[in-house]
DNA sequence: AATGCAGACAACCGCCCTAGC
DNA sequence: CGCTAGGGCGGTTGTCTGCAT
């Protein structure tokens, strides 16, 4: 049995907002507020509308100092960051983006920035691989198989990196060494006190991906130590219980790790972190373990968007 | 002029979380 | 402690519009 309906669907109207409707709408919180109640806010007022579609309604169009369109290039760039570091959280994006809706940067994400991002690369591809080859057969196979999966899946390290250069984003590529602290802490449920070490790593660079049955797929690029790699993902999967994670099971995997000693897990946002991160490190593990005046100030400017993100969730 | 198609974005759906009982 | 209702959120769908044929 679900849960009962908000509203009676039959009873109430759906569809675009009349000029009416919003007048009725706008009039009435700007005097009265919400009361703290939406689902019963349209009887009030006579209108037959769902609460949740007044709610929404209000939040994503009426409210005063509420922006459409025209998106700026230095909003092109934070949410392209912000996407490249937390992946499609778009009410966090919002809350960087003074009057922007998440609704309006999802669909500007949809529509415009990850067209951009795709085209821009499938271009590239085209250039750089004319002949046909067994690796080329691999990677077409690859992509096949993550087409089907969402856009997290899509997004590559390669990708991002393009996304960063044709937005003129500085390309951040860590290259300090990073002695990763371990701690643990009860989590959702999931116990992380038997992480005392994950071993020594040395990965160059590598992608590992999941797949939608929570399979780990691994593929490479070089220059990169698959063994330690795969060795890494492993270590996690086992331990963390990794796979059926929502966070985890729709995300690309994409990181660049330099000298692993071990890695700092305290919460899946912590591996939300490590596996969006397209920089290449979890800026959770950088705040412990790189001083932030050794970044430049293109890095310390995303290290601080970042740790303001981590406080908004 | 009619039709088809693609892009843009508004709106809805359904799931999840949480406060209150 | 379990249940429920309301709110929040991300994903998806629907509708409108402009352009090409």
């Amino acid at each position: 049995m679900g849960r009962s309906p908000c509203c009676d669907k039959t009873n109430v109207k759906r569809g675009p907002w009349s000029p009416e409707e919003d007048a009725k709408l706008k009039g009435y919180i700007e005097q009265y507020g919400t009361g703290g109640n939406w689902i019963a806010l349209p009887q009030k007022i006579g209108l037959r509308r769902c609460g949740k579609s007044c709610r929404l309604r209000w939040l994503n169009y009426l409210r005063p100092n509420i922006k459409h369109g025209g998106f700026a290039e230095e909003e092109d760039k934070i949410i392209c960051s912000l996407y490249m570091s937390i992946g499609s959280r778009w009410s966090i994006m919002a809350a960087q983006l003074p009057g922007r809706t998440d609704n309006d940067i999802k669909n500007y994400w949809n529509t415009k920035l990850k067209k951009r991002l795709l085209g821009k690369q499938r271009k590239d591809d085209q250039r750089a691989r004319p002949a046909s080859s067994l690796k080329q057969q691999m990677n077409k196979k690859r992509e096949n198989f993550m087409n089907t999966e969402s856009i997290h899946v899509n997004l590559h390290h390669h990708q991002l990196q393009q996304c960063q250069q044709s937005l003129a984003l500085p390309e951040i590529i860590p290259q300090q060494e990073g002695k990763l602290s371990v701690y643990s802490q009860q989590t959702n449920g999931n116990s992380f006190n038997n992480h005392n070490n994950l071993g020594s790593c040395d990965i160059s660079f590598h992608e590992v991906i999941t797949n939608s049955n929570d399979i780990p797929y691994y593929s490479s690029s070089s220059p990169f130590d698959e063994l330690n790699g795969m060795q890494l993902y492993n270590e996690l999967d086992n331990d963390v219980a990794f796979s059926g994670m929502d966070m985890v099971n729709r995300s690309t995997i994409t990181s660049s790790i330099t000298s692993l000693e071990s890695t700092s897990i305290s919460s899946w946002g912590d591996i939300n972190s490590l596996v969006y991160s397209p920089m290449g490190y979890n800026y959770k593990i950088c705040q412990q373990t790189i001083q932030q005046d050794s970044m430049t100030p293109e890095e310390s400017s995303y290290f601080r968007m970042q740790q303001e993100t981590v406080v908004l969730q």
